[in-house]
DNA sequence: GTCATTACTGGAAACGATTCCTAAGTCTAA
DNA sequence: TTAGACTTAGGAATCGTTTCCAGTAATGAC
C-alpha cells in the first residue's frame, strides 16, 4: 500500500524536468522560469506529491522536532504546558516528542540519548534533579539547544523558565499569619531542586517578618508524589498537638495531604487552614473551597516555546520569570 | 558544536575497516568474525558513535515512531492513555508525537497530511467525528495502520479500542431507579459519535427495564466540553420542577454540571442524584463523593499500543473491549 | 596440488531530498 | 559577428545509513 510512495523524480519524469528544478519550485527559489513552475505545480497537483520529512531532515541537519521531557504527563500542570508549548511550537512549523522520565534518572539519561539519536532540534525539559555530575555532561553533548522548566543548572549553556515561587508562597503565608496561625506546617517535594528551595524561600521570609522562628520539625521535604506526603501528613496531624496550617507544595504533595486529612477526618477550612501550591482543575467546584499559589501552565508553555526557538534562531540563552499569586480561598481560615 | 558529528565512517576509518563491516557488526549480523567484531566495538566506544536515527528511517523505510492524536491531551482521562501507550510503545522501541485536534476537522485533517510527511509508522487517534466522508479517505490514503479510541467508523480497514459504555451506564441508572429516582437527566457530548450513542442505549435500557418512558426533554446531547453542559444543567435544574438525578457524560460535561450545580447551590448527594461518567483525579476526595462509570484508562492505552504494533507486525485488524465498571458512593443517593 | 565450499570483507548502489557547479541559451553592446 | 553578462536548467555530490553483490582467503575433500 505505501510501497507506490511518490517521490519527486516521479514528479520530475511527468514534468518532463530534472529533479533540482522541481526542489527550486517547490522550496519558492528565483531563479525558475514562469513556464518551469506551471510544469512542476501541475505534476505535483496531479500526482498528489508530498516531500518526505526525513530526507529532507538528512539533507538539511535539521528534523524541526522538538523533544519535550517531565517527569509526568498525567500531572494535570504538566500537560497544559506541554499542550500550550506543543501549540506553540506548531504554529513554527515543529513537531514535539513527548516522553516521560517518570523521575528517574536512569530514564531521564536514556531519554536524552534518544533525543540525540533522532538528531531534535532542541530539548524543553523539567529534570529529575539538578546538580546530579551527570547532567551537565549530557546537556552539554547533547548538541542542541535546552529550556529547563522551573530548574537553576549553574554553568550551563540553557535557558530557563523559572517561576517565581517565593513571592506567592510568602503571600500566602503572611495570610495565614494573619488569620492567627503560627504553625504552619510545610510539606513538598526533593529540596534539591530550586522549586522547593524558592519556596521555602518564601515560607521563611513571611515568618521571619512576622518575627515566628521557623520550627524544622513542621518542615518535610522529601519525595515528589502522593505517598510522602500523605504519610508525612498523617504523622504531623495524627496528634492531638497538631499544626494550625498547612501548605503543600505541588499536586503529588497536595493529593496525598488532602487524602491523608480526608483519612483523619479533618476539613481543610474547619479543623486547619489549607493552602496548596499549584492548583489543578476544579479546584473551585471541590466544596471546600481551597486556597492555592497559582501560576499560569499556559504561559510557562508558550515561554518555553519561545526560549527553544529564540535559541535555535541562534541568539544567546536567556530566562523567563513566572509569577505566582496567591489565591485566596475559605481554606485559609479555619473556623 | 554538533557540527562534528561521529558517523559511521569515523568509526570505520579508527577501526581501519569498511563501513559495511561496521553496519554488519552493529546489526549484530552473523558473519562478523571475533577480530572484527573486537575491533569495531572498540572503536565505537572510543568514540561514543550513536547511529543517526534519521539516516537509518530513511533507508530502512521505517521510522519507529507512532503518531498519537487526541482532542485534548490536558483532559486526565486522556493523558493517561497516552502515557500509558507511550510507556509500552517505548518498550518496543518507538517514539510517539503527540498532536491536539482541538476537537476541529480542519485540525485533525492537517494533522494527518503531518503524519503522512513524517511517514510515521502508525497512528492511534481520537476523531472529532466518525462519519464525516473525509475520514475513509484520508485514513486509507495514510499509508500507514491506524487504531481508534472508542469509535465505530465503518468500512475502513482501522482496528479499534471500544469501550462497554452500556454495561456501566444501565447499571449506574437502574441504581438510580432503585434509589427511587425516575426522572433521570442525561447531559453528554455530540450525538454522532459511537461513545454517546452507547451510553444512551445502556441508560435507555435501564429505563425499559424498569417500564420507564424514556423523556426526551431530559437527555441533552450537544457538544463536549464545559459551555454546553453548563447551560444545559442550569436550564435543567433552574425550575421547581427539576430533575430527581442527574448523569453526566464525560469529564467536560461533568465539570460544567457540577459547576452549574454549585452556582444553583445544588449540593450532589443532597439535592439531587448524580453520576458522573469517567473520572477525573482526586474524584474520591472531594467532600460529597460522587459516584461515577469507570473505565481503566491504562488499559485503554496499553490495548491501542498492542493494536498498533500487531497492525505493523502485518496482522488483521481487530478490535479490543475496555470494561466499564459502575462505582456507587454517596452521590447516587439524596438525602 | 587442485577444486569446491565456506567464512568474511569491501565496494557500491540505494533511500529521497537539497544544493553547488557548470553548461546552454538569451540578450545587449561594441 | 562576437564577446560579455545574465538567466535558467541539468548533472552530480551529499546527508548517514543498510544491504546486495562480488571477490578474497581459508578450509576441507579428493
Amino acid at each position: 500500500m505505501g510501497k507506490n510512495r511518490i517521490t519527486i523524480h516521479d514528479v520530475a519524469a511527468k514534468a518532463g524536468v530534472a529533479i533540482s528544478s522541481v526542489s527550486r519550485v517547490l522550496s519558492g527559489h528565483l531563479d525558475v522560469s514562469e513556464k518551469m513552475r506551471a510544469k512542476v505545480e501541475s505534476a505535483v497537483a496531479e500526482l498528489g506529491y508530498e516531500p518526505d520529512h526525513l530526507a529532507q531532515s538528512l539533507r538539511k541537519g535539521a528534523t524541526n522536532t522538538i523533544g519535550f521531557m517531565i517527569r509526568d504527563i498525567t500531572n494535570p500542570l504538566f500537560s497544559i504546558v506541554a499542550q500550550s508549548a506543543e501549540h506553540e511550537l506548531r504554529k513554527a512549523g515543529y513537531s514535539m516528542i513527548l516522553i516521560n522520565s517518570h523521575g528517574e534518572l536512569d530514564a531521564e539519561k536514556e531519554n536524552f540519548a534518544l533525543f540525540k539519536r533522532r538528531r531534535i532540534d532542541g530539548v524543553i525539559a523539567s529534570l529529575v534533579s539538578e546538580d546530579s555530575p551527570y547532567v551537565r555532561n549530557t546537556i552539554n553533548e547533547l548538541g542542541a539547544p535546552v529550556v529547563l522548566l522551573d530548574r537553576e543548572v549553574t554553568g550551563l549553556n540553557a535557558s530557563a523558565v523559572i517561576c517565581d515561587h517565593a513571592h506567592g508562597v510568602k503571600q500566602a503565608t503572611a495570610d495565614l499569619i494573619k488569620n492567627g496561625h503560627s504553625r504552619i506546617a510545610f510539606v513538598s517535594g526533593r529540596n534539591d531542586v530550586y522549586i522547593s528551595r524558592n519556596r521555602i524561600k518564601g515560607y521563611e521570609a513571611a515568618l521571619s517578618d512576622a518575627k515566628i522562628k521557623v520550627d524544622e520539625n513542621l518542615i518535610r521535604l522529601g519525595k515528589f508524589g502522593e505517598d510522602f506526603a500523605y504519610e508525612q501528613t498523617k504523622e504531623l496531624f495524627s496528634n492531638n498537638d497538631r499544626p494550625a496550617a498547612l501548605m503543600t507544595g505541588g499536586i503529588g504533595a497536595s493529593t496525598g495531604a488532602l487524602r491523608a486529612l480526608k483519612d483523619l477526618n479533618l476539613k481543610p477550612g474547619k479543623d486547619l487552614a489549607f493552602v496548596a501550591l499549584d492548583e489543578w482543575p476544579m479546584f473551585d467546584v471541590l466544596t471546600s473551597d481551597l486556597s492555592s499559589v497559582y501560576r499560569d501552565p499556559e504561559e510557562m508553555g508558550r515561554q518555553s516555546a519561545r526560549l527553544i526557538l529564540d535559541l535555535i534562531a541562534g541568539e544567546a540563552t536567556a530566562q523567563a520569570v513566572v509569577p505566582t499569586i496567591y489565591r485566596q480561598r475559605a481554606s485559609s481560615k479555619r473556623n
